[in-house]
DNA sequence: ACCTGAACACCGTTCAAGT
DNA sequence: ACCTGAACACCGTTCAAGT
């Protein structure tokens, strides 16, 4: 795993290094070793470049995160939620499902999300486009702000609990694999003190799937929706 | 910040530590420094041991991260989920409250619920009671399973994304301030590319607060039960 | 302006040794 | 069984120096 300090991984005459290309690196870094692998240094000798370079085009270790966690979001190409042909919830439910699977080929970086903010101008598109659609179905202003929240918060806390049971790492395991593991951790569940969980046990082991992330967003859009 | 090495806040005797006192001192170092202020050897300090002794009570860090989270689910006292002299839906909605303003007082730990699979004694538990509720709703078995968890992932992710925007350092500045703090971001937002953000900043301002919290439940349990 | 080399004050974890 | 002391292989970040 170590590469040798004496031989880091491209050296040569100094590249013009961008802070792009750092990005790029860093969010490399984190698919193939996940949270647990990502450090500046690990990223310096990814570019073949002493660690305290990369304070040149960055401030801390923290605002390199904001930078993953804004490109990250910018790859799921909001501008899907532009598409005014297709109808509004449609064109909402394929965005999460988008964005979730976005994540899901970035776990290492999902996380990110809840390390800072969520400012950036990805995430104001977003808002703006989800409040587009809300009002397309009928929502006055401050409906369609509240529920493009829940909205957000019902994808990346789905996405935040699916991907904590992985060592977020690229790729993860299939959904198939992550909850065939899961329902053999309910077999030992007592089934005399938790009858609904025995009961619902092969339901529960799917809470990670894209199946049950539909059918959530599902009732919360009827919620959200006067009801007709 | 920094104690001399040669003068540990607690000296003496070889007091019995124990793993649940441990468990605390890791709590309680959560909540006065933050995540980014946590560390074994911070813990240990604390208790006047060297770092290496809390390997006598626990694996490794990550394991004691698993407990202190299980600590503070439990702190939730999900008995509360049982009272079934209340309705179910005013029953959801008090336990929620209560996990969300028990997650708020430990900001710093908050995370950890996004660190490990949630599959402790007490997330199987509330999972339980959940069922319970939805059940009395006149769910089925597993619309009953699903719902539950779209309330955990509601509830969750909430809180996740309103501590994201904290340093997690106990108490976090009251609501008002923290909604001030969001509104003054977005000031700069340029009206003429995002007017229903720039119409909305007020409500989007508030999406950390309860009431956003609840309005955004309360639509969800709506869509969970049969529209009557 | 960009990068290096060395240093500082930290980490988690291990191991042999003491009681 | 519990704790210490020392060590290992790491961290993020800073600073003076080179080009």
């Amino acid at each position: 795993m170590s590469t040798s300090a004496s031989t880091p991984r491209r050296r040569g005459p100094r590249r013009s290094l961008t802070r792009e290309a750092l990005v790029d690196a860093a969010l490399d870094l984190l698919d193939e070793a996940g949270w647990a692998g990502f450090s500046l240094r690990a990223v310096g000798n990814r570019l073949g470049v002493d660690p305290n370079t990369l304070y040149t085009y960055v401030a801390d270790r923290a605002a390199l995160e904001r930078e993953v966690a804004e490109r990250v979001l910018a790859e799921t190409d909001p501008a899907a939620l532009e598409d005014v042909a297709t109808p509004w919830r449609d064109r909402v439910l394929r965005y999460a499902g988008r964005l979730r699977a976005t994540l899901l080929r970035h776990p290492g970086a999902a996380r990110l999300l809840t390390t800072a903010p969520m400012d950036g101008p990805t995430a104001l598109l977003i808002g703006e486009r989800l409040m587009d659609a809300l009002a397309e179905a009928g929502l006055d202003a401050d409906d369609a702000a509240r529920a493009s929240y829940a909205l957000m918060v019902q994808v990346l806390g789905a996405v935040l609990l699916e991907v904590a049971e992985t060592d977020g790492r690229h790729p993860l395991p299939s959904e198939p694999e992550r909850i065939a593991a899961r329902r053999a951790g309910f077999d030992t569940v007592d089934a005399g003190a938790w009858p609904r969980t025995a009961a619902a046990s092969a339901t529960m082991a799917a809470w990670i799937s894209g199946e049950q992330f539909t059918w959530s967003l599902d009732r919360l859009l009827d919620g959200l929706v006067p009801c007709s």
